[in-house]
DNA sequence: TCTAATCCCATTGACGCCCATAGTGCCCCA
DNA sequence: TGGGGCACTATGGGCGTCAATGGGATTAGA
């Protein structure tokens, strides 16, 4: 199944590398790529990458954009000035730049979990966290929800 | 019958495999599919699990939110993240990873129980209290109706 | 020249693939 | 109707492969 799923979390070696797991590789190699494109998350202390498509994608969606507009603007320097590209080595391993520490808090660990068509990296506890909070507002929603059926219903 | 019904609990060998139940099995090659979606259940200690298109339609769901609400992002979050592929062995073996244990507390053994269109996994003690807890609140709501009925109708 | 990136190789543990066995239910035939 | 045998499932275990990780050596760049 091509698509990026489940989360899973490596360790960072004493030169600074951590492996992408290997589902998620095969995911891009597959689409012929040896690189990968981060780009910071606007909302989350974590990073968006998958395969230099994913830039691809999002260039397309600025393109419909009305080029003169602010919000284009600034799209436009977010993908590019904040976003970047991760060599994969021969062992399917990237490097942990400063790029990527700064904004998620990562140190020693990574966690990269899937967001279907992309996956994200982030700092384990933060993710715990995120995954929490996560689990709880759906909840939440979903007491509403009943709530509503059930006095909408009757 | 295509539909998943029925408990049964099967063991975890030492090599943390757990047969899935050859009659949930095969609903699923039925379909084509030698993979199962799981899924951490929100409200319940427990994992919804099915055919990939289990994820299928909870992704059509998606498709219908408003993608730049935070909702949208949760859910995909849950989905994506929150959610795996178990890959069925030769003899219909899924491996049992911590992914699995940590939610639902499964440890030498899982309840496998039947849920229509897809089934659940637990660990037997948490499946039976909770069989307990429906068993008990369905009576007392039948209770409750039954007095209704009998002062609003007669 | 020193640091950092890159390439290459080794180790170890997990996982996939394969086959064996025991228990159980079902069917067929005597 | 009862017994024998067949089919299938759940379970156990061997073994080879691959992924994750560690570390040496070589190259490039500051």
């Amino acid at each position: 199944m091509n698509r990026f799923l489940g989360h899973v979390t490596n360790k960072i070696d004493a030169k600074g590398r951590v492996s992408v797991p290997a589902h998620f590789r095969s995911i891009i190699q597959q689409a012929g790529h040896t690189e990968l494109y981060a780009l910071r998350s606007l909302h989350l202390p974590a990073l968006d990458a998958g395969g230099p498509d994913l830039l691809t994608r999002f260039d397309k969606r600025l393109e419909s954009e009305d080029p003169f507009a602010e919000m284009a603007d600034d799209m436009s320097f977010y993908l590019h000035a904040d976003g970047g590209f991760l060599k994969l080595d021969a062992d399917g391993r990237i490097t942990v730049t400063d790029f990527l520490r700064e904004h998620t808090g990562i140190t020693d660990d990574v966690t990269f979990a899937g967001a279907n068509t992309h996956f994200q990296m982030w700092q384990p506890e933060q993710f715990e966290a995120h995954r929490a909070k996560v689990r709880q507002r759906l909840m939440e929603r979903r007491r509403l929800e009943n709530l509503d059926n059930q006095t909408g219903n009757r």
